[in-house]
DNA sequence: CGCCATTTTACCGATAAGGATAAGATGGCT
DNA sequence: AGCCATCTTATCCTTATCGGTAAAATGGCG
């Protein structure tokens, strides 16, 4: 019940990346002039296989005039989540 | 005018980091022990000197019990976007 | 079918992330 | 002042990102 790290985060974030580039209606080459970053970069985090820094994410959101928030988050669960409140009130136990 | 890709992200995001375990109450070693990522990569962070990999950030998310956004993301800024729509209406010429 | 744009995959080299450990700072406390 | 917890910085090491290039899939379209 240790609930690890979403395995599907990347893929999930790599298909928003590409829904978001297709609606520009922009070419990997062309969001790579964009952003500095290299095509087959963009591919490997598109398809999910490449686990991006933040700086690099943040590039392809200023090229794509969103939102970082729009890459990494689905906006549906965003909802879910309430707003933003710390979730408060468990215990961490003798754990720690 | 030309936004470029805002240079204090990373100190940005280690101050939200840093307000937020303060807020648990929770010392770099306890974090540490919580999210698999070691006191020293923890404290690059937060000082804004290291670009965190998605999954880490993710790691780190998970173990303060708050969504991604949260740590990415200035909740102002979330304001001024509007929403989440991709902004449009802006024409790159033949530069590509 | 062949061509061509787009994407994916595979290599290379440089740079950086991240764990481990240990050594300095820093700060509070008696 | 000393002690102690916490945080920072430094070093070494393994592994991964990322750009570049080139080669292989993939997918239209005539």
């Amino acid at each position: 019940m240790t609930m690890e790290i979403e395995p599907n985060l990347l893929t999930d974030v790599g298909r928003r990346l590409r829904a978001l580039r297709a609606d520009q209606e922009l070419t990997l080459e062309q969001l790579a002039r964009l952003t500095g970053i290299s095509a087959p970069a963009l591919s490997l985090i598109e398809t999910g296989k490449r686990d991006a820094r933040l700086t690099t994410l943040a590039k392809i959101a200023a090229a794509l005039r969103v939102p970082i928030r729009t890459l990494v988050e689905d906006p549906a669960d965003a909802a879910s989540t309430g707003g933003d409140a710390p979730a408060e009130g468990y215990d961490l136990g003798d754990y720690l």
